[in-house]
DNA sequence: CAGTGGTCTAGACCACATC
DNA sequence: ATGTGGTCTAGACCACTGG
């Protein structure tokens, strides 16, 4: 006796029912950090046995939509518990392995058009609103990153300088709790870059010296694009680490 | 009637028959490309379910060590059957998208000496044998990436230049055939760095040039270290892509 | 204690590949 | 037709959490 409704039909029951799944995270039934119901009464709720759900549920969480907690159940993944632990899509590290988690500091945010490349990356159209936001990474005072971020103003209204100043927490935690958009995955273009004069002076290193100039496209559920960024980094002390498996 | 064998014992059944698979790859009961026996067998042969197996195998596939083909079986995952597509650690790409696989120049293959970073990596001592292999990567005759790659001599008995120019197929695929060490997986740091002359002129691009420097140490079975190397990029028209989860 | 996820089993049936 | 992996079920029991 398979579920009744189905999104993408003639797909296995697994993956139906964790398309329904998707698509109650998405339409926010259940929050970031709160529990989703249990297997058993996931399964009653879509006609499907224990042992299905739970392959649906493997999938989400090794997507790391999904948190399982033995004993205490499947958690909708957030952005805003990672306090003392470093953010999930930060990948820059010490050198000499010291675990500082960095300081945040925004240097401005302005409102702004989004330009032909911006506006292709975030599936807007050329001139759409967008906010702008540039920010530093700080490693204990030294600044190592600076950032370039980009939104689709639509998306982030409210957004000021004094609110993000306001709140503690990563700035994908604040993007999640104060504007309901979370950041699922990302895809990352790195290349070596010299410094031009005004970003040399904000990461305290020569003009021309090599940076690492890493670009960022984030998406929400559905592949949707919400972020665009640019950070640029010191690597003298730090570094960028990948694991490839 | 659980196995009665085990490896890390009081671990769950299916990680302990993980384990056991391991340890057959690791003594090459089944070489690369290679179907293992059945699930049914493998069963039988350990004296657990068919579903426990098949969680194990779940495990070492989504590890990469095993390949999944339905109605065929699963086949020990090999460097050698890469053809035509892009090895499997190479995250350099065009700027443009084009999918072009790039071809392996190799400059020079000389003896040496680890020096102390390199004998920790590798996990050998002080002045342990080892090999130093130059090559470079071109994208339709256009010198991309330079690579200084260092292996343990003691691996790699009888490698010389004329032996990899004979070769056909990615440097994975040569060390796997020909040596029988198989790359798992592996970890790299990445940093911005200035080109050096002798590098400039290789990469075609001028002294002081920025250029990515993609440090990585590669690991076999049991989390062996095997190889280490340096590898020197050009991204004017390449980047290096990563996908954040 | 009850409720949750985690493991393990046994068996049925499906989809695919090969002969 | 046979053998392989892939899906789905139902039920038993374990391990962890919290009242």
């Amino acid at each position: 006796m398979p579920a009744s409704t189905a999104t993408p039909s003639f797909a296995p029951l697994y993956l139906q029912i964790k398309s329904l799944l998707e698509r109650s995270l998405d339409e926010r039934e259940w929050r970031p950090g709160e529990a989703i119901p249990s297997e058993i009464e996931l399964a009653q709720r879509y006609g499907v046995s224990q042992g299905t759900v739970r392959k649906a549920i493997d999938v989400l969480a090794a997507e790391n939509l999904l948190v399982r907690r033995q004993g205490k159940g499947t958690f909708v993944a957030t952005h805003t518990e990672e306090r003392s632990s470093l953010p999930r899509f930060l990948r820059i590290r010490r050198n000499d392995g010291g675990e500082l988690t960095p300081a945040s500091r925004l240097l401005d945010a302005r409102r702004g058009k989004a330009g032909a490349d911006v506006a292709r990356a975030l599936a807007l159209r050329t001139g759409d609103a967008v906010l702008v936001l540039r920010r530093v990474l700080e490693y204990g005072n030294e600044p190592v990153v600076l950032d370039e971020i980009t939104l689709p103003a639509a998306l982030f209204r409210g957004l000021t300088k004094a609110r993000y100043d306001a709140y503690r927490g990563s700035m994908y935690g604040f993007f999640e709790s104060e504007f309901g958009v979370r950041m699922i995955k990302a895809q990352e273009r790195i290349r070596a870059v010299a410094a031009d004069a005004a970003t040399a002076k904000i990461l305290r290193t020569e003009s021309g010296a090599p940076l690492l100039a890493v670009d960022r496209v984030t998406l929400t559920y559905g592949e949707r694009p919400v972020e665009v960024r640019r950070g640029l980094c010191v690597t003298r002390a730090f570094h960028y680490l990948n694991e490839l498996h």
